[in-house]
DNA sequence: CAGATGAGTGGAAACGTTTTCAGCCTTCCA
DNA sequence: TGGAAGGCTGAAAACGTTTCCACTCATCTG
């Protein structure tokens, strides 16, 4: 079923039946009814890879996101779409799998919907700029990565809070609440992901309080599962170094930290208290519930939306956005009294 | 960049490239070198669009998945793509919100890509013989509807658990545990959604038991969200029935049934057991750790994938697939000594 | 050595659209 | 009434591939 037959059956040529789906003014009220009724009928869809292949220049913005099942951005994802539609612009979603390449992916999209931006969201994102040159249209990328390869600040876009100052930020609520022994469960000191930057934080608020920073305080889990935070605080206990508070990477860690230290006789924020990075709605019901970071999702995705479609509509340069993350007072940390050592 | 400047660029004709690129043995491996070495350089990337066009068929299995963060779904996809790749498919994903039509969505994928089956994943499904009309590829759904329009049993295939069996395993396991009073936290009862199948095996094990079903202490929060299970809970504890236990829809709602519970001084589960179905990795990190019943959500990915292959390769018949759901014990539900009335 | 074989290559059609251009027929205006 | 203008339509080119067919050589085979 093709728009030949749609066009014989009506009688006219492909150029009307074409006009006429399309919504073009250029077609008689009567015939364009007519080839509708008809389309609707057969049940006719347009051959998607066609019309891509034909037209010459579109509106669509490509998003490329990492991981199905992330909470934190697949919000950043549905503020993004708002903005990309508001603007009037397409959006087509790519959602690609541990083992693909985001930037490949991109290239395809690229040609094939001849885009006219990228957003690349989650993920590590390590490409060098050779391998980023396979991308002709402005991106912007909202990633897992603090590290873009040898790429220079001005030859890419991006989207973030401030990891680094968040995580100081929590550490320094932990100290000002009277904590001194710190420990942290983040996936990797020096991975050059938002971990090592959320684990400088941490030093930077450490050291700024006049704290030593204790490697024996610090569990480095790999990854960012909740099975690996949960035998991360496990170790922490095993070697028997005191602290009374964890700084978690994330929510997720975060609970996974609770857990551990609950199911280890550790009361929290009793004994010790928790902080993480995050606030996804979800941290509003843990028991108890998280304090924690927000990062201002909704915002990130419409920041990141914005910016590109700045640099796609006026040629604007490429920026680096940081957001301020915004405490989300919980439960999971108690003021202690500092007992005079 | 098209396969014509390649040609060019290598002194040949495009057929002889795109054999190349295609890793057809009918090119000397020494023009297949140079070729590639250009392609390469030039970092050349064949049109998607062209190629989807011009194949007539291919080896494309379509999956079509609502809703951007749904935990459990993104397990069903994990296992059902590595499912698919394995069997030598290659599977193209379309992810949808929730103003999108899935069909629809599904149909031009149908085209665009030529498929040779398509996986509905999530979200409610309740679309007519008619509707699905579209579609001519067999299909499996693996949805959150246990109402298909007017299709018969025979015009389509599904994979989930026996969602009614669960709830009523679920409640049965509460009521051996000592437990009479029991609510219930669904999105609603009679919405021809798997809320409703619940409910049913809900009302199915009390009246197995001999308990009253008491419409009292049944919440309907009219969707899956935890801020609505929240509400649904004080909305129970203000009409002021007495109940010991609560059955929650998901894990996710039971979450939140938690967390209202704690939040009005009722300890879970000294004072009220809760109970849920879904078996997500979360449920074991929850204070306490959610007794619930495990739908096997690799299994269902996998076994979805089968079904539909098997359809699509061997002219398989539709079928309609239940699996068992495993009750996973937590610390949510207590054992009550029943005091005789 | 003649013919068959087969590997490697190029030409061209085909895939299903959109869009440009040209043409026809009305209608309108002077 | 002649011409311009404009609404509507059709023909054909173009998009970037893959693949069928035909062709050229070199290498066998008997």
């Amino acid at each position: 079923m093709t728009i030949k037959d749609i066009a014989r059956k009506c009688g006219v040529s492909v150029s009307t039946v074409s006009r006429a789906i399309n919504g073009r003014p250029d077609v008689s009220d009567e015939m364009r009814g007519k080839i509708l009724a008809v389309v609707e009928e057969c049940r006719y869809i347009p051959n998607n890879s066609a019309r891509d292949l034909v037209r010459s220049s579109s509106d669509a913005i490509g998003v490329v996101v990492r991981g199905t099942s992330n909470l934190f951005f697949s919000q950043v994802l549905r503020a993004a779409a708002q903005k990309i539609e508001a603007r009037g612009f397409r959006m087509i979603l790519r959602q690609i799998e541990s083992g693909a390449d985001e930037v490949k992916t991109g290239a395809i999209l690229e040609r094939e919907k001849k885009l006219q931006g990228l957003l690349f969201l989650g993920g590590r994102f390590d490409y060098t700029r050779q391998e980023m040159s396979v991308i002709n249209v402005p991106y912007v990328c909202c990633t897992y990565t603090n590290w873009f390869g040898d790429l220079g600040e001005e030859d890419y876009s991006s989207v973030s809070i401030d990891d680094q100052s968040a995580a100081r930020q929590a550490v320094e609520h932990l100290i000002c609440s009277g904590h001194r022994r710190i420990a942290a469960v983040v996936a990797g000191c020096s991975d050059r992901s938002i971990s090592e930057l959320r684990y400088r934080g941490y030093c930077a608020a450490l050291e700024a309080h006049g704290i030593p920073i204790d490697s024996r305080l610090v569990a480095e889990t790999g990854s960012f599962g909740m099975a690996e935070a949960y035998r991360g605080v496990e170790e922490l206990l095993r070697r028997e170094e005191e602290f009374t508070a964890v700084f978690a990477l994330s929510d997720m860690m975060a609970m996974a930290v609770i857990k551990a230290l609950t199911d280890h006789g550790r009361r929290v924020p009793q004994d010790c208290s928790v902080i993480a990075i995050d606030g996804l709605p979800l941290s509003n019901y843990t028991i108890p519930t998280l304090t924690t970071l927000e990062q201002p999702a909704a915002q990130m995705g419409e920041k990141a939306a914005a910016l590109l479609l700045d640099m796609v509509e006026g040629g604007g340069m490429p920026r680096h956005i940081r957001l301020e993350a915004r405490l989300q007072p919980g439960g999971s940390v108690r003021r202690v009294i500092k007992n005079r050592e």
